[in-house]
DNA sequence: ACCATTGATCAATTAACCTTGATGAATTAG
DNA sequence: CTAATTCATCAAGGTTAATTGATCAATGGT
């Protein structure tokens, strides 16, 4: 006993202690796998890491990484259907941004992953 | 058997609050990629799960999971080539371990990266 | 209305990955 | 030594995912 570790689900960014705005609803094994091979792609990676600025459109994406129009929608559904992405249309433009939320409560799977491992259990033969 | 598995590099399983703010080495990108690659999939995923308590030897994941030994293997050698797991010999047994410290990088590198999105940056034309 | 632009979608090819069954190395029991 | 057990590795085949180029819908400018 004494090894519950439920309590932290939202928070313990850096040093932020602030309030709890989203207490993020502890992600299942079902939940947390398509997410990380949404995110296990070199170039999905790059589109998160380029929205970690804020917004962009589609065009300035395709510019920034230097990807065929095509490839990157693609990849932008992938990472959307996930739920680690959002878009937002705005005349002719979509703005695509991350959807912190996602992130965090993956953030929060690993986290108990690593904290939910203890010690032994060896015996074989 | 001792079974002593790492002090943890990351602190701060469960109540530990310690200090150290980044213990772990801090993932690049291109470090962090390979280990999504490896945990986005489901058999790989249980592996790592059924290693959560402790060491196993190869024998007795096999039928822990209801997989065919060569299957098991190709998984374990991928988990393994990605630093997330280690094995150590044991007479005619091979038992593998979670590499507690990579899981926790990669945990650091998802925290940083969710808390290193801020919100504005729109216009686009 | 017309045309240019933005971005999604589709079909076909290509590439990456996973699975299967067989073989081989190392270890231990008889 | 011989046989059995544990596990890794390899080659072949199957399955899934990604890339490419083309097409289409929607928006906005002229």
């Amino acid at each position: 006993m004494a090894v519950a570790i439920e309590p932290a689900a939202g928070e313990r960014l850096d040093g932020a202690p602030s309030d709890s705005p989203s207490p993020e609803p502890a992600l299942s094994l079902d939940r947390a796998q398509p997410l990380l091979r949404a995110l296990a792609d070199p170039i999905r990676l790059q589109v998160v890491l380029a929205l970690q600025d804020g917004e962009r459109c589609v065009c300035d994406l395709t510019s920034d990484l230097d990807l065929a129009q095509s490839k990157l929608s693609f990849h932008l559904k992938v990472l959307k259907e996930a739920g680690l992405i959002r878009a937002r249309q705005e005349g002719r433009w979509i703005y695509y941004r991350l959807e912190l939320s996602t992130l965090l409560q993956l953030r929060d799977w690993l986290d108990h992953l690593a904290a939910g491992s203890n010690t032994p259990a060896p015996a074989c033969a």
